[in-house]
DNA sequence: GGCTGAAATAACCAAATAGTTACTTACGAC
DNA sequence: GTCGTAAGTAACTATTTGGTTATTTCAGCC
């Protein structure tokens, strides 16, 4: 029961708003990723996404239109993100064998750093990769990245390093494949198997187990 | 605008409600198991699932409680299948070299033909499997599962076929991640290396080379 | 300095949705 | 037969949730 002082509408009482279309838009993004990610596309609330990203839910439709779009919106930031540094790979200075070490490193790398990645991919899968169908730009980058791992391995087969008749897009989802399902589905493995698979050395132990399996699987 | 005959109470109208609680039973968990699968925990709706089982929505919560339950209960169904079969796999008799291949045609043709499978086991690694924290039984059979596996390399090394050193664990791990991410995955890899990967051709050559890894990685 | 459009807010709404209530009806034990 | 219980139904509800309406406020431009 407030005393005094409490005008009807008080004059000037709360802050001005500051306006920052960019940092909102930004903040919107960032919020709908941790929450798309922890819990899918159908589990998210736009209500929470709003009130993580520190903005009124009306602000969100202005920016991106409805729920669906937003998640095209952060699935489109991470393919974006995916073909970028993919692009940026050098895998041609140096030996072939340590070209393929360099993008074993990568792909493990980025997985680990961007545990985002992994949920949204499977809410986007569970969709048949609906999103992904429409958004261009990926196959002007994924081409030449294909392009660029076969060159690798046939130079390898060529200084008599790596057999011949490896597929190179066959061993880069190979490679995505093992990292992948063990951190996507760590969490029935752990119990499966009754250790943390999440623990550092366990991971630094299966970063070993890639570079090995693929090592082996090109030797000539 | 009916005439006549169409009396205010129908006196026996409708057939007689024939009961089957089994079969009711058993149809909701495969409704449920369908739908829970295509849609997600969170996508799927208790009433589809209802209507998809033909039985009315109150039966649901009369055998399995409320929908986090019937998902619990779809899992569970699942997690037994796969200990069962997994169990039941017979790694001695044989070659240790035959039984490998019987492994990886196994943990293949698993989530080949068990779709579903895939998209429950993403559904409940995405909620941290806390599902399968709870249900018991698991332990009971995985133990003595990777107890065999990892006799069967034992014996290979002993005979000479296989390296030493080779964990049976992350072998198991390897083979259903490089099955388990190809279908998981398939509709942005797809997309990605511009060719159907879930053509019959296509599988086959995957199949292929799962075979191929493995052996190279066991190889002595 | 005032005008205009974009940025921001609060309150609201209709549809969807998990879960219930109150009731009826078949089945099997006795 | 009849009686208790479990199987089954229809209609309902409280809440959640994606999306909107109506309105205000700031920022930059002339």
């Amino acid at each position: 029961m407030p005393v005094q002082t409490a005008s009807k509408k008080p004059a000037k009482k709360n802050p001005p708003v500051r306006r920052n279309p960019d940092a909102s838009r930004e903040r919107i993004l960032r919020a709908a990723t941790d929450i798309f990610a922890a819990q899918g596309l159908d589990g998210a609330r736009v209500d929470e996404i709003a009130t993580r990203a520190g903005i009124n839910k009306r602000m969100l439709y202005h920016y991106f239109g409805n729920k669906d779009d937003l998640f095209a919106a952060v699935l489109d930031e991470l393919y974006e993100t995916i073909c970028t540094e993919s692009a940026a790979l050098d895998l041609v200075s140096g030996s072939p064998q340590s070209g393929l070490r360099k993008l074993v490193d990568f792909v493990v790398n980025f997985y680990l750093e961007n545990p985002h990645a992994i949920t949204l991919l499977n809410a986007e899968n569970l969709h048949k990769a609906r999103h992904l169908k429409i958004s261009e730009r990926i196959r002007a980058v994924q081409l030449p990245f294909e392009t660029m791992l076969n060159e690798l391995l046939m130079r390898g087969v060529s200084e008599g390093k790596f057999r011949d008749g490896v597929n190179g897009a066959r061993l880069y989802i190979s490679i995505v494949g093992l990292i992948y399902y063990y951190l996507s589905n760590g969490h029935s493995l752990s119990v499966f198997f009754d250790r943390d698979l999440f623990d550092r050395t366990e991971i630094a132990a299966w970063r070993t187990h890639i570079h090995q399996m693929v090592d082996r699987f090109v030797a000539a």
